[in-house]
RNA sequence: GGGGACGUGGCGCAAUUGGUUAGCGCACCGGACUGUCGAUCCGGAAGUUGCGGGUUCGAACCCCGUCGUCCUCGCCA
């Protein structure tokens, strides 16, 4: 027989009765009878009742073993009858009668409860994550996890594209997020930083001919965390392909997140070609650049009907630059007082001069507002948002980043407090015609908005004819329930035109040329237009484990502040590694806190 | 760096808003019990209310400072 077992936790069946079998797990639950005790026995697969009698000589140790200790049973499957049943569980019908029992190791007392449900405080479940990951929820998490990489290499191998590694430890660079650097030992005062992405390392395997490229990529950026976004490090499914258009990603990627979101989730899911909205129609619909589509209500601009209007709150800032964009709610005329003066006080939080509304009641429009309003203006804001009997329409107004950052908030939080979300769907689109650039708003200079190495639309005659503002980049977001899933772009191949394009914000020749010489060289021996995307895979599995919390999906995360209260990282090091770093510090660290 | 919420035995929470010896559930320890499955019943131990200071006859509660956790803004080409 096995030293450790013949069969698992969840193996155990009717037809099993009978037979002599061995059991190795945790000791989940205990239930003492004195006369008898039962025995919750679990592993990673499931769980087994064990019988244990008071005629067995270990019956008084396991009488007084802790929760958590782990032990090996030989015994017979015995069929339960009718009124001992569980079925509850899969083995619940039947159990193991012990004869033998061998503890393999016991457990003190744990600082988190494994067989209960209350919540736990995060501290301690990120200190001791190797109990928390015993509990079904973030153990069945992070096993999703597993597969759903699994699928999607699956997925990328059968539409013809090969996995590569790329460099851990490579160069510093000069654009985008933080970097975590490494000291080298062998060049004194010189650094490695992590790969925030293998972004070049993709872009020049396209320039080698491998045609098509994909890889479980790691991703190191070191900025502040948030709920769906983790400190450190994180997964993509980075994706590059030569001689496509922008189309064709599309289709690859919505092939593959089509196919993982119906493979592991039960939610409906929106079926391909998704939504293409442009940057600007997000930003005016649902004052965001990863909207959900779930809120069933979008915003729309109002500015010209209250220009000219007598509501000089508006009329003002509108001559000064300022927009107005209006929230059309359906049916919400009864909300209380209370409702509308919280949500004019979450607008100020927000950073908003004040919340205006109107309210459709009955053959009367009501508000705050309505005495400043002509019948005229009126009836125009009826029609642009459609307004019924028992329907609100909100109003922000502000500088057109500002309004739509805040009334974007708005919207969402109308959503949630109302209950108004779209339950059970997955509702994605692709946003689309970024802008290449845009105005520093502190300085007033033409600035790339986002990623410089996109291709402008149009290429060089666009760079060269087209006002900068206007230009737009092959560039995209995928957006799923308003997490931006993945960012991608039709890079741009040609040194002459990333020239012009970093030109026309303000970065000479030979600045370009130093910052990125790597790529510009690979560039000047035949480069093929090439294209891709990187979808997140902490996120995608946090939206199929529907888990709140990106930290839920991850094995071992660091917390807010980037720590692993398990590990201890990052933790001092010796004055003799320091040396060999060529390192001194500045300042002398802070003594550790005494709470 | 800014804003918000929170911090009470191992864990989750309470304490009539400044008033007796800081309670309850789970876990833990001891006892009883031969069919439970979140077993039940009886008993017990376990707290410098994050830390430091202040106000007060009296502070878990109010004030100041500080540390920590989470959410968020900045940041995330």
């Amino acid at each position: 027989m096995h030293p450790y077992r013949t069969h698992t936790c969840n193996d155990l069946r009717a037809e099993h009765a009978g037979q002599t079998v061995k059991l190795s797990g945790w000791i989940f639950r205990k239930r003492d009878h004195g006369g008898i005790l039962f025995i919750d026995l679990r592993d990673h697969y499931g769980q087994t009742q064990v019988v244990v009698h008071p005629s067995r000589s270990f019956f008084e140790e396991l009488t007084h073993i802790k929760l958590e200790s782990v032990a090996t049973f030989v015994g017979r499957v015995t069929l339960r009858d009718a009124a001992t049943a569980n079925p509850e569980i899969p083995s619940g019908a039947v159990e193991m009668v012990a004869d033998a029992c061998e503890v393999q190791s016991v457990s003190e007392q744990t600082p988190l409860y494994l067989a209960g449900e209350e919540d736990i405080a995060e501290e301690v479940r990120l200190k001791y994550r190797f109990l928390d990951l015993r509990r079904a929820s973030l153990h069945q998490n992070i096993l999703l996890r597993s597969q759903v990489i699994a699928h999607l290499r699956r997925q990328m191998t059968a539409q013809g594209f090969n996995e590569f590694q790329t460099p851990i430890l490579t160069c510093s660079s000069p654009e985008g997020a933080r970097d975590y650097l490494v000291p080298s030992r062998v060049h004194p005062g010189k650094f490695y930083a992590l790969p925030q992405a293998p972004q070049l390392f993709k872009q020049l395997l396209m320039v080698a001919g491998f045609d098509r490229y994909f890889q479980i990529a790691p991703c190191f950026r070191d900025e502040d965390a948030r709920a769906d976004r983790s400190p450190g490090e994180f997964y993509q499914l980075d994706m590059e392909m030569s001689f496509v258009t922008q189309d064709e990603v599309f289709r690859v990627v919505e092939e593959v997140l089509y196919s993982t979101f119906t493979t592991f989730s039960k939610l409906a899911v929106d079926a391909a070609p998704w939504r293409r909205i442009p940057y600007r129609e997000a930003m005016l619909k649902y004052g965001s650049d990863k909207p959900d589509l779930r809120i069933p209500f979008e915003m729309c601009d109002v500015t010209g009907i209250f220009r000219d209007s007598g509501f000089n709150a508006f009329a003002g800032a509108i001559k000064t630059g300022a927009v107005v964009r209006a929230i059309p709610v359906k049916g919400i005329k009864n909300q209380p007082r209370s409702f509308f003066d919280k949500l004019v006080e979450h607008a100020k939080s927000l950073g908003s001069k004040g919340l205006a509304y109107l309210i459709w009641d009955g053959d009367t429009i009501k508000g705050p507002i309505q005495k400043f309003l002509k019948p005229a203006e009126l009836s125009a804001l009826a029609g642009t948002g459609s307004m019924q009997d028992g329907d609100v329409m909100f109003f922000v107004c502000d500088e057109p980043g500002k309004a739509a950052r805040i009334s974007g908030d708005i919207r969402g939080k109308l959503g949630r407090d109302l209950g108004l979300i779209e339950k059970g769907v997955f509702r994605f689109c692709w946003i689309v015609d970024f802008p290449m650039y845009e105005l520093d708003p502190e300085t007033s200079a033409v600035a790339f908005s986002h990623n410089p190495f996109s291709m402008p639309q149009g290429g060089m005659e666009a760079l060269e004819k087209t006002p900068p503002l206007d230009i737009l980049a092959y560039q995209y977001d995928v957006v799923c329930n308003g997490v931006e899933l993945s960012s991608g772009a039709i890079r741009n191949h040609r040194p002459d035109i990333m020239f012009k394009a970093f030109a026309l914000a303000g970065y000479p020749q030979e600045e370009v040329e130093a910052k990125f010489s790597g790529l510009l060289n690979a560039f000047r021996y035949g480069a093929p237009p090439h294209g891709g995307i990187a979808p997140g895979v902490d996120r995608i599995v946090m939206l199929l484990a529907g888990a709140e919390n990106i930290r839920e999906v991850i094995a071992f995360p660091m917390n807010q502040k980037a720590q692993d209260l398990m590990m201890g990282a990052p933790s001092s090091v010796t004055e003799k590694q320091l040396r060999e770093l060529h390192i001194q510090l500045r300042s002398q660290p802070k003594p550790p806190p005494q709470a």
